[in-house]
This record gives structure tokens, C-alpha cells and sequence, in this order.
DNA sequence: GACCGACCTGCACAACCGTGCACCCGCTAT
DNA sequence: ATAGCGGGTGCACGGTTGTGCAGGTCGGTC
């Protein structure tokens, strides 16, 4: 009789247990065995609704992954023309051609932030680049419980107006919380003024163990800025760089950046005079990363997208269709 | 003008890519960008309702693959009380104390057939057994598309009434068709009537080589027979035993039998005067076996699911939840 | 060339699900 | 004590989704 309650509920499941535990039993019989939240209801002794929030909480927790297998001998032709001429295993998220750019990156930095839960696990450590594509990246995160994971700052943030602190530490925060991660973050401007005071600091044991930290991911997640297209980047409108600093890029017939170094149409970079007081690691650090993935959308990004493929700072890249037919096109 | 009408579509979801590309862009679509199905059907140029049957076809072909996992801190306390007491690992179907025998059997097939997708990857050997358990999970497999995978059936099928090919090949063929593997028939009688003649076409090339195939396997899939349970086995009530088979069990105090091999409640089983004349594989063979899964649903097979796990013929252990806490209890 | 069957489509309707709202409970600061 | 607050619940409603049905298309067959 003492058992008499918990007799006709289910021992994971009754009214005692906590709510992940009832969320994953309504998980189960939602997803594995294909009961209405109705039923799911009356075996929780619960309402509808409670178990329609319930299962909301499961998939937003990560509790229910969804993923997507193409079967291999379909893989998506496109992805396959990408692959075989760039080297890099495309992640389409498909669109209709007429959509508009914010449109193009809400919907890329939504699958871009479920698929990242497939690369990222325990014991690793995740480079992120700040700016609107890793931004909207960090809103759409899945979360996944991992340990001894960490997320580090690839560039700084700070500009002549404010240190960035706020924007770039709250997409560091996101990431953080969605991976159970430590956060690294790393204070400093986006671009030094002087070459010199950057080399300085480099020197200094506190920054040292970042870019050493930094040097060791496994993954690092970025998009790329394109400083002359018609939708500039963050890093070229919020007060970063100078009209001196634009006319240099434009000498040095720059196309983009990623994490505020800068490339050439032809990849190369080493000589791009504005690099040198750029706080992001250098692209040969980034492409000793095993996982680079790059998250792209919308047209005006090609010409940059083009460059990043040609320094071969991409091993996955998440874009958005009609992008990926002009790549190849 | 002559791409007009790829114009405004998809290149991979229009109207002339194949059923499976449209699925998997509407999967993309809606697991991935969270759009409705109405928003889905404007971008494929279809009606809503098609979007609904092309999800259903993406879920039940397994492009669609959603998983559950529960955060290791909180891996429901009953399954680690059945690993640590049992050594295996628990897969506990929820469901509520008073559910009939018929419907525990579905829902944990149901979970079952899930379940071994992740289990069951290119060039390996499943073994299964046949009986009511193995043919509930054949309805329910999720199919994915493997390469070199073989299905080997575990015990013959055959009896006085029939050869019993119809029904165990059914269920192969399920099998086989749901993961594009081949199948490899065991055409003997589930129990000989003289062990001679077992032994004698055990010697023969042809069933040397299913043999073969059997010991080679990486997963195992089976149920349990209850003997004496009030809802016996297919094996008890098929016209495979004759009375005086029932009292040499009786004897030889059988709980149960997994593929045709009996045991007792110790887990011994060598000396069971019938298992001289069983088709199935000795229980030492099938503990060679890498993953050897048990599908369990219904008090009534409490006993010899525990004279099974006393043989140590379990690695995974699918089980209803009621059962799973009666097992412990 | 008419017929047939297998398959696909959109419609319409019923079933199902998400969510704003009012409410309740336990906690805390006044 | 009590008002306020954060978090959870069920109801009711409207939006979303599954499915039987009545076509339509295509390829094969007599």
C-alpha cells in the first residue's frame, strides 16, 4: 500500500521525478514508439500541454538530436562538384534562390549551430572568430553535455570606441553554456595601432597561454568578412579600421578575412601590410586546426568565400544552396 | 530563359529531383530550419500534403535518424542498478505498470528496432533468432543502407507440420531488405528427432558454411522462451515439442531457451538432454559474440530472462520498464 | 487503342499540437 | 501575515499536420 501511488505511474516517470527525467520518458514514447502527447499525457498523469512543453524542453536541451544521413551514393551532386574542386565537404542548407540575406544567415546559422554538436565533444577545444556569422551561429546552439571542453577566442574585440567585451563575450558566453565549456576569452583590441605593441604583448606569459591554448583546438568555427561588398562586415563598420587602413587593403588587393587577418584572391596573406597589427592567430595556425569549419551565406560573400577556399582555411563548409551553385557556376 | 523555370525553385529540391532528394530537402528544411510544412511546400513548389507524406517517407527510410540520448549524470538510476547487478547494459522501454503483454511486446520492439541501427553498421554479420520477439522488431526496423552487411538466421525453423520457411524467411527478408544485406537461410529443422542425423549435417559443406557465418557474426539479436509461463513461446505451442520433450525439460529443470538452446535457471545448459537435438547455436558460441542484444517484454518472461543473464548471454539488454524493475526487485 | 494497375497528387476534414492566458504553489522580503 | 515573484499547470483556441478519397499520369498488356 505504501507503493500505491507511485503503483499505476511510471518509476521514471511519475510526478516525483525530475524534469529531465520526464522528459526523456516523453521523449522516448514521442519519438521511439510513436505515441500522441494525448496518451503521453495519460501515462504521466499529466495534461496535453505539459507534455507539448516537455518534449519542447527535450529538443532544446539536446536531449532529442535529429540528424539528417543523405544516403551515401546520393550524397547531393553539388556537394560532390564542391568537394572534388575546392577539397572541402560542403554542408547545404537549402533555399529558394529569392531569399534575402538576413534570411540566407538565419537559416545557415541554424543548421551551421546543429550540425556543430556533431564535430565538438569532451576533452576539446573550439576556436570561435566573432562577427554576425558566429553571432547568429551562437543563437541556434544545441546544447550537449560535455566535460573538459573549452571555447576559446580566436581575435580580439576592442576598438577605438569601446573594448567589444559586451558583443564578442556574449557569443563566447552562448557557447559556453550550450557546451558546459570553460570560456577563454581574449582581451584585446582587434587591431593594434602599432605592429610593435602587439609583439610586445604576445611576449607577455597571460596572452601566451591564449594563443597556446588557441594553437591546440580541434575545431574552429568562423565566417568570413568581405570588406568591399555592398553589405560590408561587422569588422569593417563598427569603428575598427581607419580610411588609411581600407586604402591599404585595397593596395594589397585584399578579398576578405577571417578573424581579422586578411587574404588575397589568391589565397596568399603573409605580406598583407595590415596583418601585422591584426589580432587574429595567423592562417598557418588556423590551418593546422583539424576541424576549420566555415559558416557562409548570402551572394556577396563569394568573392571573400573564394579567397578563404583558395588559402585553404576551410575542411567544412555550411552554405547556403544558391551560394554553393554560384561557387561552382 | 531556359533555366526560367529553375529559376525560382531548388536545384535540389525542384520538381525533378527524385523522390529521395525532395525528402531529404524537406527534411532539412523542416528538422533543421524549423520552417512548417506549408512554408516547405511553397520553396518545393507542392502541396503541403505532399511535404507530409515526403517527411514520412524521410523518417521511415531512416534518412531522418533522431536520437535520444539521456545526459550521462542522470543514465536512469534503474538501468545502472540492472548494469551493476547484471553486467549489461539496460535499454528501458517506459510504459505504465498495467499495459498488456501484447502491447509491451510492441512498444519494446518498437524501441528495439531503433535501437539496432546503431548497433548494425556496414560489413558486419547479424545473427537472429526467430519467434514472436525477432518478428515484432522486424516490423519495425528503420532502414540505412549499408554495405557487405550479412543476416544469418541462428536456428532452423522447420517441424512436423511445416518447414517452417515461411515464416522464419519473412522475417529475414526484413531484415536483409531494411539494411540492403544479404541473408543467409538456415533450412533445418528447428529440432531433430535423432542427434545423429544433426551431427551428420553438421559435417556437411553446406551447413559448415552457415555455421561458419554464425560463429563470425558481431551482433546477436534474440528473445527468450518461457517454457512454462502461461503465454508460452512459438516454439512451445507450434508443433515443434512433443509431450514427452516437456517432461525431459521438466527434468532437466529448464527456465528457458534462447534460439532452440535451453538452460536453467544457474545459467547451465550443456547437459540438457535436448539441446543435443537443438538447431541453434551452444550458448558458448553466441558468447563469442561481440554484441549480443536480448529483447525482453512481459512479466511472464522473468525467469528466463534471468536464467539467460546467468548465462551470461546478454550485452544489451532491451527490456520494458515495469519488467526491468520486477528484475531487480 | 482501350484497359489495367501502380503510383502520385491535391482537397477536405479530422486529429493533433503550440501557446497566450489565468491560475496556483512555494518562496522571500517587507 | 502578506504582497510580490519566479516557475509550473491546465484550458481553450487557432494554427499545423496526417490521411481517406477522388482524381490524374504513366507504362505495360491484351
Amino acid at each position: 500500500m505504501s507503493i500505491d501511488t507511485a503503483g499505476s505511474t511510471l518509476a521514471l516517470g511519475g510526478r516525483s521525478a525530475s524534469r529531465t527525467q520526464q522528459a526523456l520518458t516523453a521523449a522516448h514514447l514521442y519519438y521511439m514508439q510513436d505515441l500522441t502527447m494525448e496518451a503521453i499525457a495519460r501515462e504521466l498523469h499529466t495534461s496535453r500541454s505539459s507534455v507539448s512543453r516537455l518534449l519542447s524542453h527535450a529538443r532544446e536541451t539536446g536531449l532529442v538530436d535529429i540528424q539528417i544521413h543523405s544516403p551515401v551514393e546520393s550524397a547531393a551532386e553539388l556537394a560532390a562538384v564542391v568537394r572534388e574542386r575546392h577539397g572541402v565537404t560542403a554542408h547545404l542548407v537549402p533555399m529558394p534562390d529569392h531569399t534575402s540575406d538576413v534570411d540566407r544567415l538565419e537559416r545557415v546559422a541554424m543548421s551551421a549551430a546543429r550540425l556543430l554538436g556533431r564535430f565538438f565533444d569532451s576533452n576539446m577545444t573550439l576556436g570561435i572568430a566573432w562577427g554576425s556569422t558566429v553571432s547568429a551561429v551562437s543563437r541556434h546552439l544545441v546544447p550537449k553535455a560535455l566535460s573538459g571542453a573549452e571555447v576559446v577566442q580566436l581575435n580580439g574585440a576592442g576598438n577605438t570606441r569601446t573594448t567589444g567585451i559586451i558583443y564578442a563575450s556574449e557569443i563566447l558566453r552562448r557557447f559556453g553554456r550550450a557546451y558546459g565549456a570553460h570560456v577563454q576569452q581574449f582581451p584585446v583590441p582587434a587591431f593594434f595601432d602599432d605592429p610593435e605593441t602587439k609583439r610586445a604583448l604576445w611576449r607577455e606569459r597571460s596572452m601566451k597561454r591564449v594563443l597556446d591554448v588557441q594553437e591546440h583546438m580541434q575545431v574552429a568555427l568562423f565566417g568570413v568578412g568581405s570588406p568591399f561588398a555592398e553589405v560590408p562586415s561587422h569588422v569593417y563598420i563598427g569603428g575598427y579600421l581607419e580610411p588609411e587602413d581600407y586604402r591599404s587593403l585595397s593596395a594589397d588587393a585584399v578579398v576578405g578575412d577571417v578573424a581579422t587577418v586578411f587574404y588575397r584572391g589568391d589565397g596568399s596573406w603573409r605580406d598583407v601590410a595590415l596583418n601585422a597589427r591584426a589580432s587574429g592567430p595567423g592562417l598557418d595556425v588556423l590551418r593546422r586546426t583539424a576541424r576549420r569549419v566555415c559558416v557562409v551565406a548570402g551572394m556577396s560573400k563569394l568573392p571573400s568565400l573564394r579567397g578563404a577556399l583558395a588559402a585553404g582555411l576551410v575542411t567544412d563548409l555550411v552554405i547556403d544552396e544558391p551560394l554553393a551553385r554560384a561557387l561552382v557556376a
